[in-house]
DNA sequence: TATAACTTCTGTAGTCGCTACAGGATCAAG
DNA sequence: CTTGATCCTGTAGCGACTACAGAAGTTATA
């Protein structure tokens, strides 16, 4: 059994994030020692681990809290998790495309702004209709 | 003159948003009607089409208001709002570039996930170490 | 003129996923 | 016995809005 400091430094899982995921429920109150401490199991750290795996990969946390369900609850269901992944890639993709669109009109914009200008191009449009 | 609600329309920014734009400091408070409404001069909306300009382009707020008073100030520095920019376009970049390896590791992740398999290969690759 | 429906006002709280305290208790090492 | 690390609870802050509640005023229709 760990103590909070030992199950973040293993999992990488923040101290307070752990104690936020236990206020929102997304993991079970652990038990506790004699001194109120918060003791945690290696099975503890393992869903940690899962929990950061996930965030890292982008799933919001909702989703996350539902794959670790799927993943603890018994029959895996893989399609649901399926699902929920494809569904998170076609979220990344349409930040992708967004984020490039974005890129995309800076560079227009910017390309013709250079130091030295009386008035800037950047400006004049933005102030444009 | 306008109300709120017709300089909403005209400039794109949400009533509320203006609202809240105002009580930041991001616009000047504006004239009141002797019923104590907000008066926008159609200058006071081109300011707000100006922000949102910029909130479209995806600039942080804080940058939103920098530029805004680059624009407003006497003798634009072209030089001041070409680096915002071009940091804010390495930013995107970083964003973008960090998402494509996200969804590249989403797709590996699911490659190997098909409906129908008895245990799911994401779920087991989250859960090992 | 009465009434309904719209708009605006202020102020506060919620969103997401943490993160950072404050102020106190407890523990381990020297 | 003291120092310093760790832990506890509870609350507030981040960014950029968004969504109310409850009151007051305005406009359109019957």
């Amino acid at each position: 059994m760990f103590a909070i400091g030992e199950a973040s430094r293993q999992s990488g899982v923040g101290i307070e994030t752990i104690r936020y995921y236990e206020r929102e429920g997304i993991v079970p109150k652990p038990e506790r020692a004699p001194n109120n401490r918060r003791m945690y199991s290696a099975h503890d750290v393992g869903r940690l681990r899962f929990l950061k795996k996930c965030r890292d990969l982008g799933f919001p946390l909702a989703d996350t809290k539902t794959l670790l369900s799927l993943s603890e609850g018994d029959g895996e269901d893989c399609r649901s998790v399926k699902e929920l992944a494809e569904l998170h890639i076609f979220n990344v993709r349409e930040k992708i495309n967004e984020l490039k669109r974005l890129e995309a009109a800076l560079n227009e914009l910017t390309a013709n702004c250079d130091s030295g200008n009386v008035s800037c191009p950047l400006l004049s449009i933005l102030r444009t209709a």
